[in-house]
DNA sequence: ACGCATTAGTAACGCGCGTAACCTAACTCA
DNA sequence: TGAGTTAGGTTACGCGCGTTACTAATGCGT
């Protein structure tokens, strides 16, 4: 690479480096007046004319701003960072699509570091992936981010380390086990609720539930949903009915068995007060996959003989099960949104909502229920 | 915010923006020593004991590098730009990380960012989402990143805004329409191969294939490496045998129903030379999936009626369905790690291995065969 | 004719850092 | 003894830009 004479006052066309100083000069104004110009600076007494010689200038040359330097001599940088474990599991990606999309709106941009240990650099002292995730922080403090996205791939409480709380920070699809940090999280409740009024408006009312660990909050949440739905219907929850398996399809198929198989259910018993239930709800997509080999296997139909409906909208296999599934969807894209407005308000040191603010989950209706 | 009153010489902790001058004057040297100490200059003789003051005032003092000074002033950034669609399509997503970790063990680092629109700003001249993608190349040029990286979904040519050409760029699971940028892609043929002979070892000989759309070139090299590995073993691609449907669920259903319900086969004829189909390839997972039930539901077993093979490798389906699927991995992580060496390799002007580097795609073995 | 505002700019400084050039005291060695 | 070398630093400059002073020319009311 050639290296570049300092000094030189050819205005050039060089065309890597053209820096605000080549504009003016090709302006033939000061470098000043092209920063005002540039900036859009109000108190700044400008004529049209050399505004539009700089913007010529500026077009000609292919002057590029250096965010680098600006971020320097301002003191600000316009940047966030996105710290998060999603991309090994890429099924909540679109909490990033979200947050640079509305990032983007607001002309700032998005600086995203993945927190997964790879075969990298051990770090000075050999740390593990814990190790690991604040060298991500690290390097995103260094590049002056003004405030910091943490996103998780399923909703649970994080330990965040302490140098994130060096500067704004908001967490995503998660929340801070200490309850210091604004999170944002989707309203697992008001989904399960949701999940469990379409099959009381479909007509069923014996309802089977495929549950995850009942432990995480997701769990909680749908269930305690499910429950308020069914008891504003004047139903109670069937423990029999629920069903606790382990968050894949085979998990679902062997929950499903067990509820399908349970003894004294005639074969094609429709919803009595003891019938076989008419309809399950599962709260994952995976297990809702593994339910509707059970299902078939056992020659009965969906949604005709079994309504399903599921949880997650794993685009994937929602979409692509036959019958294509229908389930209610985790937020995502709105959650990444959210998140960033929430960063933006708590930088500009304005008030935000609450401490944890609940994002909606909507229901997708397809064909199996 | 408190604003900052320059020429403060007191070293106290201001707690952010613990800037080089403040280590130099807590340890008693000068800015430059602390500058040589810390980017390890061997040319500088600096006494062990000045040494460990710097890195003793460093850790006390809880200084950390500007990024941004620090490009500005070296005038080399140690960042790549990532750009692509991905986000949205997050079964590519390993792409990303296979990139970052390469990244990471380099010691650099990777700026994201995605050229799919949202809602976002319609930019200046409202464009459409070619000239989001603009937006997003030029957002990370003025990063001053030192080369580019360009990722794709799904394999196929790719026409790259000529911006991205000022910077040394590599494209990753797509190519150059116009031929002229490196690029890595999956080795298809290679795979195509590879699955045919292991469909061959479990002794199939009437292999019946999904086909994608015949005109990209995932199609077309797996569909190659099918004929050469068949070729090897003595035998032809019988045309009555492939059938092309969409890419989804219902494609490899309707598909698979088609092969499966040719007339003139008896329902448990072993492959003989006329004979149904012992075995599937499905030229993706998604199409297996329909496959799967179009299998089912003709009361035949997999593998023990109909062996299956996918391609792709897609997670969430390959491993989830029942029974797991035996397909052929896309090899994204590595693909985005040599994205990255790659791309090493020519900011440091050194020579490429070749325009086109082709990646091999693993057999991963499951219970579908 | 003079004071004063307004218009249209410019000079100069500093952001945090890398780095070439320079400096000084102590140590060698003919 | 004095010239050269080395160890251990420091001074000074500039990277590209935002920003605060300042200036110089013009218009305008009285």
């Amino acid at each position: 690479m050639a290296k570049r004479s300092p000094n030189t006052k050819s205005a050039a066309v060089r065309s890597r480096g053209v820096t605000m100083n080549d504009v003016a000069n090709y302006a033939g104004v000061s470098r000043t007046t092209v920063s005002f110009v540039l900036s859009n600076r109000a108190t700044a007494n400008i004529s049209d004319e050399t505004r539009a010689r700089i913007f010529e200038a500026v077009q000609v040359l292919g002057y590029r701003p250096n965010a680098g330097a600006r971020a320097l001599a301002s003191q600000r940088s316009d940047w966030y960072g996105l710290v998060t474990e999603i991309v090994t599991a890429p099924f909540a990606v679109n909490i990033i699509k979200g947050a640079q999309d509305e990032a983007w709106r607001d002309r700032r941009f998005l600086l995203i570091a993945s927190t997964e240990q790879g075969a990298g650099t051990p770090g000075p002292a050999g740390q593990g992936s814990k190790g690991m995730e604040d060298a991500a922080i690290e390097k995103l403090l260094e590049q002056r981010v003004e405030g910091l996205l943490y996103a998780a791939t399923w909703h649970r409480g994080i330990d965040i380390p302490d140098i994130a709380r060096e500067v704004p920070t908001v967490l995503i699809n998660c929340f801070d086990s200490k309850g210091e940090l604004p999170s944002i999280v989707p309203d697992e409740r008001a989904g399960g609720r949701r999940a469990t009024e379409r099959l009381l408006a479909a007509g069923h009312t014996r309802i089977g539930i495929i549950n995850l660990d009942p432990d995480i909050p997701a769990a909680v949440g749908r269930l305690e949903g499910c429950r308020e739905a069914l008891a504003e219907a004047g139903l109670e929850l069937d423990p029999g009915l629920v069903v606790s398996g382990h968050a894949t399809a085979d998990g679902g198929y062997a929950a499903a068995s067990t509820i399908l198989d349970r003894a004294g259910w005639g074969k094609r018993s429709v919803g009595g007060s003891k019938g076989r239930p008419t309809a399950l709800f599962c709260l994952n997509d995976r297990m809702a996959m593994g339910a509707y080999d059970a299902i078939k296997e056992r020659g009965l139909t969906i949604p005709g003989d079994i309504a399903v409906i599921g949880f997650d909208n794993q685009e994937l296999i929602a979409a692509y099960l036959r019958p294509k599934l229908t389930t209610v969807a985790l937020p995502f894209e709105q959650m990444g949104a959210l998140g960033v407005r929430t960063l933006a308000a708590l930088t500009a040191g304005q008030p935000i909502a609450a401490d944890q603010q609940l994002v909606d989950c909507p229901l997708l209706e397809r064909s199996s229920v």
